[in-house]
Formats: structure tokens, C-alpha cells, sequence
RNA sequence: GCGGGUAUAGUUUAGAGGUAAAACAUCUGCCUUCCACGCAGAGGUCGUCGGUUCGAUUCCGUCUACCCGCACCA
């Protein structure tokens, strides 16, 4: 009957529904918008400080190997030139306007066809293991066509990024094999910059970090020097980052502005890294789980060996099926010791820790859960998206549109209704109790309407529990009526025995 | 960035070269004893800028945003 949403969900059902109900707007919509950001309106920033807290809770404060940590958003330039994002993280393109392929300048290799030293045209070639070779017989097939005699000079290969402006004309497209159809090299800055200071000189260049983990590994010795950590341990850190991304798309999937929760868990080079990178890839999707997403939605992609970045022993990247997809959520990356031994290159400063269990001193490797909260968000939602059909009062299946949120995260934890709004006694009543849950949760009351509207209205924005303040409760016994978001089911309770359920679901 | 499509109320859509309509949602009031009840009221410079025209929300162009594909995503 109920069809969990996932695949079968659009994605433009659900980015209707946060726009209805105040989850997640357009960034400067009355401006016309701007690509690739998004603001949370009332309700998303409460889904979404959830998400955050239970995170954290779950991550640093029920653990007793990970510590905390808040850093700057800019921090000091050299920071991103040790870590290698100043220089590979801006790459000048050329498109082929006819093929419309792109190519990274640095990736495309051409070079001159000489006979006899007379220049007669151009080759390039996608880098690949035997380009030379390509580019020699795609020379001699040049030289044949031409039907030029004489001597094939040397095939010298260069990146496009080594071409003149002269040459640019001249140098085919690998696509095509004619020239005349690539584009200038342009550069993609995919770190945004800014100046620091009141010189707005080339010195003065800043830039916004492109990922939180760089703050860990900048404060990893102020850690190891003030927190009594011993290895292995984790430092963990929420916060914004920002990537000038070329196309952001997929509503909050890709954005220029995003949120990151990001631990780095530094162990000995001599441990097992294989088994606590299970171990990590394990916790993840327990945690996931344990927020509502659903457990065969998850699925690991092993990056293959050859595929992985320079940095890295191995990586894992837990997968969720998005409307738009199968897509990456949670990359969880063996590091080895390349960020702390390039700042400790670059700095100067020493990473190493002793290690008193082993006796020895070294600089530790570290394993890095990498997790989005916005692409978190948006699981949670795909998750949660359900459209299923309930009798109404004469006995008619209607439909029915609710978030299924876990009681952890939901926005609000419960609404409180008195039946009806024009009996005092009821408004009364149910006012009192509504005070009494907002001191500690999240709480909702309404007293407008019919109250099957009222509970449609937070079955759709995800509301668990509905408590209603009926005859019953101020003529008989005191109960009152709870009713189950995703049951309709309802059951009379004391107010005592609301707290314990509450609390139980909520807090447990 | 490229190609294609789209843009009308909060949402989903209708509409005609002569200053706009429906459903649902929202808010207010009345009514209502448990799953979208009923009645009365409230809301729009038709995405932006420009052009054609006596007159443009409608036709044409620019820009912006969104959707689909390609490419990109250390």
C-alpha cells in the first residue's frame, strides 16, 4: 500500500513540497534566484539542526575517541597550498564547440607534424598510456594524406596549457580531427577567493575553504598538545564549505554553498587500517539507519585502485538512492599520512605523536568519513516522502501525502489540537499541555479547522505524534488521544505516560 | 560551459494581441464531539530588461532561474 518514495519519487515533488511547507527555498528568489544556493526556511532548519545534533551526539558526544573541533571558514592561504587545493583545484578547460566535449587543458596533448622542418598541421590526443604512439601514427597518417615526401621530424607532445595563442587555431580537436573548433583554455576556479586586509593586492588573496577537513589537520597538533588523545582517535567537525562548482544541479545535491560533517580519525601506520576502515563503513550506515533512511537504499561503491585519487590507500563511498539516481552520500577515504606530513612539510612544524601503548613515535594515518548534511538532508526527505491512501469519515480512500521522519529528526515532535476551538475548556486545557511539552521539545499547537485537516497538515510536513484535548480528557479521566503519523492508529494515554513514550521515541 | 525545453496566485494548471481564470493550499470570522465538512471574506505590477504595435502577460530578442541530455565534479 504505502510506496516509499526513493526511486519512483521526482525530484520536483519534493522540492515543491519544501517550497510549500517552508523547508527549503531558492536562495534570492526575489532577485530571480542564484544557481546553487538554497536557504532553509522554518522547517528545514529545524530538520536540519537535527540532523546536525543527532550527528554529533552520536559521533563526538556518546564517543569517547572523538573530540570536537570549530575552525575558520578562511584560514591561511598556505593552508590550501600544502594541501594541494590551490593547485588542482583550479583547471583550465578547452571545449570543442562542434563535439561538444570539454577537456581539461592539462589532459590534452598536441603537437606540430614536421617533414623536413616545414610545419604541415597538427595532432592532439586525450592523455592515455600510449599517446605518443597515437600521436605518431595519426602524424604519418597526416603526412600520407598530404602527400607530403621527406622526413617526419620527432613528434614532441605538450599540454594545451603549453600552447600559443597563434597555435590555437591550428590544433585539432581530438573529437573531430580538424581544427579550428576548440575554445581558448578558460579557467574554472573552483575555490572561491577573496581578499584579506584593506591591500587588495595579489598578496592579500584569500579563499573560502573548499572542505572542513583542512581545519582538523591545521589544528591536529593543538589538539594532540591540549586534549589528552591517545591513538587512535578522531577530531570532528561541522561546518560550512564552498565549491565554485561549473554546473551545480540536482536542487541541494550540488551546491556552491554546502555544509559538511567531517571527522578525521587518526591511528597508528602500523594498524589494520583495512579492518577500521570496515569498521567505519560500518557505523556509517548503522547511523544512517538509525536517521530513517532504509537500510537496502544504501549500498557501498568500492572506488577500484587505479581510480583513486593520488592521496589515497582506499576509499568507500556509501551510495543512496536519490530521486536523481544512485548517488554518492557518505565517501569514507583512507588517507595514509599524506595531509599531516604536507603540513608538516609546509609548516615546518612537527605531526608525529608518541604512542605510549607501542612506545614509538610517528606521524598517524588517518581515516576521513566525509559526509554532506544538505545531501543528508535530502536522503532523509527522498526516505521520508510517501504518498499513501487513508478512509475519510465516509469511508473513501483518499490520498495522502506524509513525511515519514524518524521521531529523532522530525521538526516537530508532536502537535496538540483541542478538538474543538470554540469550548474554552478545551482551548484551555490543551494551551496548558502545549506549554508543558515546549519547554522541552519542538512542539506545534493548532486549533483551526476541522481536526482531520489538522492532522493531515502534520502528516505532510512529517509531524510523528498528534495529541488531541477532547471531552474525555477534561470531563472523565485526564487521558488524552495520541495518534500515529504513519498508522492514523489512535490510543488514549495520561499526560505521565505521554512523557515516558515521548521520550522514548525522541531522546532514546 | 554546450544543445533542447519551460517560466501566469503559495502550489498545480487554464487562457486570449485589448489591463486574467479554476482547483487546492494559506489567513480571518461563524459552525463543527476524531482523519482534507459547510458558509462568508482576503490576496496577482502573468520571471527580468528591451524591441515590434495605437495597445504585449500573449509575437521577437537579451538576461536570470528551473528541468532533461552532454561535459565537469583534486
Amino acid at each position: 500500500m504505502t510506496a516509499p518514495a526513493s526511486s519512483e519519487t521526482l525530484m520536483e515533488d519534493i522540492v515543491g513540497l519544501c517550497k510549500r511547507r517552508g523547508f527549503i527555498f531558492q536562495s534570492s528568489e526575489i532577485y530571480g534566484g542564484y544557481n546553487g544556493f538554497y536557504d532553509y526556511g522554518p522547517l528545514g532548519v529545524e530538520l536540519r539542526n537535527n540532523i546536525k545534533q543527532a550527528w554529533w551526539r552520536d559521533m563526538v558526544q556518546r564517543r569517547d575517541d572523538i573530540e570536537g573541533l570549530d575552525s575558520t571558514i578562511i584560514m591561511h592561504p598556505k593552508i590550501w597550498k600544502a594541501s594541494g587545493h590551490v593547485d588542482g583545484f583550479s583547471d583550465p578547460m578547452v571545449d570543442c564547440k562542434e563535439s561538444k566535449l570539454r577537456y581539461r587543458a592539462d589532459q590534452l596533448f598536441f603537437a606540430p607534424v614536421n617533414v623536413d622542418g616545414e610545419t604541415i598541421g597538427y595532432v592532439s590526443v586525450v592523455e592515455c598510456i600510449d599517446q605518443q604512439e597515437v600521436a605518431e601514427k595519426a602524424a604519418a597518417e597526416m603526412k600520407r594524406k598530404m602527400a607530403k615526401q621527406g622526413e617526419l621530424g620527432p613528434i614532441v607532445l605538450k599540454d594545451y596549457t603549453e600552447s600559443k595563442p597563434e597555435e590555437h587555431a591550428l590544433i585539432p580537436s581530438p573529437a573531430t580531427g580538424k581544427p579550428g573548433s576548440l575554445t581558448e583554455p578558460r579557467e574554472f576556479k573552483l575555490m572561491f577567493e577573496t581578499k584579506v586586509g584593506p591591500l587588495a593586492d595579489e598578496s592579500a588573496v584569500a579563499y573560502l575553504r573548499p572542505e572542513t577537513a583542512q581545519g582538523i589537520f591545521a589544528n591536529y597538533k593543538n589538539i594532540v598538545d591540549t586534549g589528552r588523545v591517545k591513538i587512535p582517535f578522531g577530531i570532528a567537525q561541522i561546518g560550512k564549505a564552498f565549491r565554485n562548482e561549473i554546473t551545480p544541479r540536482n536542487f541541494i545535491f550540488r551546491s556552491r554553498e554546502f555544509e559538511q560533517m567531517e571527522i578525521e580519525y587518526f591511528i597508528s601506520p602500523n594498524a589494520d587500517w583495512k579492518t577500521l576502515h570496515r569498521e567505519w563503513i560500518d557505523t556509517c550506515t548503522d547511523w544512517l539507519v538509525s536517521i530513517g533512511l532504509d537500510r537496502d537504499g544504501i549500498t557501498e561503491d568500492i572506488h577500484p585502485e587505479d581510480k583513486l585519487a593520488f592521496y589515497s590507500q582506499a576509499t568507500t563511498d556509501l551510495m543512496y538512492q536519490f530521486p536523481h539516481g544512485e548517488q554518492e552520500l557518505w565517501g569514507i577515504a583512507c588517507r595514509g599520512d599524506y595531509d599531516l606530513k604536507q603540513h608538516q612539510e609546509h609548516s615546518g612544524k612537527s605531526m608525529t605523536i608518541f604512542d605510549e601503548a607501542a612506545k614509538e613515535k610517528y606521524v598517524p594515518h588517518v581515516i576521513e568519513p566525509s559526509l554532506g548534511v544538505d545531501r543528508t538532508l535530502l536522503a532523509v526527505l527522498t526516505a521520508a516522502y510517501t504518498e499513501d491512501e487513508v478512509p475519510n469519515d465516509k469511508g473513501v480512500a483518499e490520498k495522502r501525502l506524509v513525511l515519514k521522519f524518524s521521531p529523532k529528526i522530525a521538526p516537530y515532535k508532536a502537535a496538540i489540537f483541542p478538538l474543538l476551538k470554540n469550548k474554552p475548556e478545551l482551548v484551555e486545557r490543551a494551551t496548558a499541555l502545549y506549554k508543558r511539552l515546549q519547554r522541552r521539545w519542538n512542539v506545534f499547537y493548532d486549533a483551526s479547522g476541522a481536526i482531520g485537516r489538522r492532522y493531515r497538515r502534520q502528516d505532510e510536513i512529517g509531524t510523528p505524534y498528534g495529541i488531541t484535548i477532547d471531552f474525555d480528557t477534561i470531563e472523565k479521566d485526564g487521558t488524552v488521544t495520541l495518534r500515529d503519523r504513519d498508522t492514523c492508529e489512535q490510543r488514549r494515554v495520561t499526560e505521565d505516560e505521554l512523557f515516558k513514550f515521548l521520550e522514548e521515541q525522541i531522546d532514546g
